[in-house]
DNA sequence: TTGTATGCGTTATCAT
DNA sequence: ATGATAACGCATACAA
């Protein structure tokens, strides 16, 4: 493979004059630069990166840690979208995307550790879940910028972060179903334990309260996401006395369950009970009936850290930010569209 | 950030003698040792990875190309899974991991020409469909191991591939329902453009004459692989005279499709028909009926993938290898299970 | 505008 | 067993 040294001797100049040609420098007559581009070409020469990283103490990297908790728990697609999300902006900056699992573990350090000091990353875009005053901490000490997919909780220190706008969420979907002259909205798998989860709930009581709808406790149901957490959940809410007209639940596996329970009981969807999800997969569109939901762009949100990243890396002591991707509602056969 | 330097002096000895340290030279004193280990941990040393890059030609780093049509086709978590098989072993081995989308363009070529171009990359994993003579050439000439994901079509060469065993798995479908007493099984969604599809295909073919049973060219209908091609196969399927008494989805989501079908017809699932279907991915275990599947375990593929890589790394001029993933049955209540 | 020399942090060769 | 030094490929301060 050709080196820089090659070429300057091919094109009868220095290395300095090569390098200046690479790197676009001005102070160079567009003589010389032409013998150093000819050289280039007809030595198929490329620079090497590793060298470049050396001199610049630049690795030219940018790391995503993906959080599963287990190797087989990866069902859900929510980092593989984001991580194309995130792709498309480090490529465009001519970095590379290193990805790496939240509990790979080397020389008893965890991978992250192994990477600052290595010295093989600019920046990292890490789950708000792994998020906690150490690691800001030693992240900051290395100065390493870094971007939290999703809203942090129980932190003193102020980070830079981009989530799904949940709250604007539950609120749309709310509204949706206000607009559509449906007056006793349920809300299903309310989880406080989870920020997401939690501000769905907020965005949705504040619609009620902003369209003088009392707020029925006896409507919201705490549970989990699976299909049979939904199933439960739907059943005890039309084992009321009054039902729900619409549901929504506040995430995307229970729907499946609700759909069954609310099926089994003989009612109609849309026409007796409405209801509608959070999601960005596929599930929605494949299950008969397909599932109207409030529609998370997760490769959206990928897209965002990223660019928020490199904001930090090129302008170090940036303010802290906040940044909320906004959500669409997509109507499928869960709901009518009677409003339009 | 301490350097090499900054130990040899603390510990009072040359350079060469802290590297040799790192890199557990036996031709070395455990007193100095010692003195040496001290100060690294004093100095909180590290050493650099670009600088052993430069210096040991190694970028320590392989890479795994993805295959995603367009921004919003990531549906399909195949690579995703993919990815955490492979991640496994190469951080296992100290390397990184990089991911790149398959159209990603700098500087007016692909990524995979700029890595190698850079020498940023040890090895590649890279989905079959990708590969042509000229990339193999490319990756040849260059002295960059591959291995594909999938098992390549139309090649002269002969490359370094992993993939599930279709043909197994097909045979293990259809002799399951044989061993379940169904003697008119269906196979829908062939595709013959598609080499696992085939393959699968091939199988079935091979359990119905293993066990002399006719094939019956009426029970084979060719399609696609949507929810919505599933639903008119299956339909295709249940006008004809005789009816099928078991199903063999060449693929997921027609599945869903095919057994609505089945269920609008008021034919019973598994009673009247037996459906099973291949899939690795949660949608089997949502669905009512949680669907029978031969599993097909994708980590396990990029895992193999990534530690046949590493053999070639480590052993370059290793014959080429083909290595088949063996697949097992997940009975689920689109099945009975008369067999046991 | 161009060239020379030095440094980036390692490893490897050759002494001792 | 240890040390001095060149080399890896590139960028840059300084000199010309």
């Amino acid at each position: 493979m050709a080196s820089i040294k090659d070429v300057a001797k091919a094109a009868g100049v220095s290395v300095s004059t090569v390098s200046r040609t690479i790197n676009d420098n001005p102070f160079i007559s567009s003589a010389t630069r032409e013998k150093v581009l000819k050289a280039i070409k007809e030595l198929n020469y490329s620079p090497n990166r590793m060298a470049q990283s050396l001199s610049n103490n630049n690795s030219y990297t940018i790391t995503l840690i993906v959080d599963i908790e287990n190797e087989k728990s990866f069902y859900n697609s929510f980092f593989y979208e984001v991580m194309h999300g995130i792709e498309k902006v480090v490529y465009q900056k001519e970095y590379c995307l290193i990805v790496s699992n939240l509990n790979t573990v080397l020389k008893n350090e965890n991978v992250l550790d192994w990477l600052i000091k290595g010295r093989r990353t600019e920046g990292v875009i890490l789950p708000s879940s792994i998020i906690d005053s150490k690691t800001i901490k030693k992240l900051k000490e290395n100065n390493i910028p870094f971007v939290s997919i999703g809203e942090p909780e129980n932190l003193r220190e102020t980070i830079n972060w981009v989530d799904i706008n949940n709250r604007k969420a539950g609120e749309q979907a709310a509204n949706y179903f206000i607009d559509n002259h449906r007056r006793k909205i349920a809300f299903i798998g309310y989880d406080d334990s989870k920020v997401f989860n939690r501000r769905r709930f907020e965005g949705y009581k504040l619609a009620l309260e902003n369209n003088e709808l009392n707020y029925e406790t006896n409507l919201v149901i705490k549970g989990g996401n699976s299909k049979n957490d939904g199933f439960r959940m739907m059943k005890d809410l039309l084992n009321e006395k009054d039902l729900p007209d619409s549901v929504i639940c506040a995430d995307n596996l229970m729907s499946i369950g609700a759909i069954r329970a609310i099926q089994e009981s003989g009612l109609s969807i849309p026409e007796d009970i409405s209801l509608i999800s959070f999601d960005n997969s596929q599930i929605a569109e494949i299950m008969y009936p397909t599932i109207s939901t409030i529609n998370v762009d997760v490769y959206e949100l990928g897209l965002q850290s990223a660019k928020l990243l490199f904001e930090l890396i090129e302008n170090p002591g940036k303010r802290e930010q906040e940044l909320l991707i906004s959500t669409n509602i997509e109507e499928r056969e869960t709901t009518e569209q009677e409003h339009q």
